[in-house]
DNA sequence: CACGGTCTTTACATCGTTGGAACGGCGATG
DNA sequence: CATCGCCGTTCCAACGATGTAAAGACCGTG
């Protein structure tokens, strides 16, 4: 691999030369900006970046702190979190966490100015006391209202109101929601949209209707549509925190032989891929991936340049696509 | 953020010394071990890797070179490849090429050693020209026979000759297959395989049920399942080369009011997570997804230390999962 | 022609780390 | 007691790049 050494004894000049014209420096005379770009050219160099980024302090990479690859939501997300990195020569690097704290710590432990030059976390279990990061970051989804780090997201308690509104306005009386957990903050802000939407609608709220979930995978949402089904009085409806909980109900309620929507609605939240071909096809909050995946980089590329300590809390669009699991073809 | 020279300083030894204890070097005087030892965790020293590798002309990172993190196979498998990796302390870089072949020469022209120590690839339109990498390298799945690049991956003909054989065994006998595509090797030897169980059985080969995908994503699976629907005499079984063309052609079913598996039985290939919370619930060859991204990850690891010219091919297991699909519950 | 100012290039130090040489101390050996 | 070898430590150089300062080239001016 070529250096720049290699590169300025093969062009007869300084190695700082050939670093004036790798990096466009303006005062290079054109006969040895000529014979550089030749030599650079002919050995095919490219840069070292460990070593550039060790002599500028910098690193270029983010790292980006998520549950699991598998999830489809988190997925997509990272897929366009790299795109959006790109644009400012950002590398990424993905973390799992598994949605664990042990696994949370681990990742956060593993952050540091000497491997990252900021963070985009989207933790599920941490703790206030956790955040003692020593890089910028950015925060996906919701968090505790007093930890004190920027967030991108969509207004979760709007977009809730905005599903169960929907169910509300197709006639349906009797509303689960499935996904109340007792330490993400994202399930408590549904959790307030739905009962918000319910008030509105004069309609009471039904503890029993309303079901925990541990982890958001297809398998809890099916346990918890088995336990709604068994209820004396089931649901007509049910609002799911997300779309793989919603897929798991649905699941359920297939093999329970409820038609959905005839006998009970679905409705979800993430608008994963796979949303749009289940059969029926899932009635769904779709958050802007691409705008809050751009709006994270951005901030973090804003903030990695002159650190600023204003705490940034950037709205994205969400919108609510109307499928077969509510309305009947 | 602390350096050695800052321990250093504390500790009152040298920077050598430092570093000794840090990676473990046997001969330090207890006495000035302990000083070391406290003086690292009073300042919370973390190398800079940056340097490290910098100095051991590593770069502690491996390329994941995939198509799209929104594809749920590639997904699961990155999410496996990180975890894999960091046994053998690497990071890893994703790089998409969205399956064009742009995409595909752009992400490995930015890979090198000074970036990272080792590639994993993926390609789907990629030729033989392009493999001119500096770093060892594997590829996942197929490739011509002619690429000198290491391979894991399952045995791709017999796979499909499983799938086949089991649609024959349920009696089918007009079975169709989605998902040839000029380019992909794998998609030939899916073929192949197809070929094969027919062949083995007596079942003659008609062109017309063999239907090309150009992308392996849901919405040309449905396609290609309302080409199939719509010929004077529609086959009774389908085989797609992946879940997402299996999804997308029960998709298609489900529009058309065609029962599954009674009027149609259907297979697919990956195993996605999904796959087993459809409805019906796909039946589909199920790669070991996790023995795929360890054996890759090894395979590297071993190479990187001692570059090997071997050529290796590591066919890593499947399995056939017999879901609703094709049997009614 | 000496001088000042602008362009152009170079030598050197530096980022944080590790490998290797060098060195001093110590006990064992002959 | 001189020598040897091992232990433990420090010093120095190096990885590949870039910032700084200073030196050299070149121009026009007085």
């Amino acid at each position: 691999m070529a250096t720049l050494k290699d590169v300025a004894r093969l062009a007869g000049v300084s190695v700082k030369t050939v670093s004036n014209v790798v990096n466009g420096y303006s005062f290079v005379k054109p006969d040895n900006r000529r014979r550089v770009e030749e030599a650079l050219e002919a050995t095919g160099y490219r840069p070292n970046l460990g070593a550039r980024n060790l002599r500028r302090g910098r690193t270029g990479f983010i790292a980006l702190v998520l549950p699991e690859l598998s999830i489809p939501y988190f997925a997509e997300l990272a897929g366009l979190v790299i795109t959006a990195a790109q644009e400012h020569e950002w590398n990424v690097l993905i973390e799992q966490t598994f949605g664990t704290l042990t696994g949370e710590r681990q990742a956060l432990a593993s952050l540091g100015p000497h491997l990252v030059d900021a963070a985009i976390l989207s933790p599920e279990a941490l703790h206030v006391e956790d955040f003692q990061l020593s890089v910028p970051a950015v925060m996906l989804g919701e968090h505790a209202v007093d930890v004190p780090i920027s967030r991108v997201g969509i207004d979760n308690v709007a977009a809730a109101t905005t599903a169960v509104r929907h169910l509300i306005s197709l006639g349906h009386k009797r509303i689960a929601a499935i996904g109340a957990h007792p330490h993400r903050s994202t399930a408590a802000l549904r959790l307030e949209g739905y009962r918000t939407a319910l008030a509105e609608a004069g309609l009471p709220f039904v503890s029993e209707l309303v079901v925990p979930a541990l982890n958001y995978h297809r398998a809890d949402g099916a346990a918890a549509m088995k336990a709604l089904l068994d209820l004396r009085n089931p649901p007509d409806a049910v609002f799911c925190f997300n779309d793989l909980l919603a897929v798991g109900a649905m699941r359920t309620a297939a093999e329970r032989f409820v038609r959905v929507p005839h006998d009970l609605a679905v409705v979800g939240f993430d608008n994963n891929d796979e949303s749009a071909y289940s059969s029926p096809s899932l009635t769904t909050i779709a958050p802007d991936k691409a705008a809050i995946a751009r709006a994270a980089v951005d901030l973090l590329h804003q903030r990695a340049g002159a650190p600023d300590v204003t705490l940034a809390d950037v709205q994205t669009p969400f919108s609510l696509l109307v499928r077969e699991s509510t309305v009947t073809r």
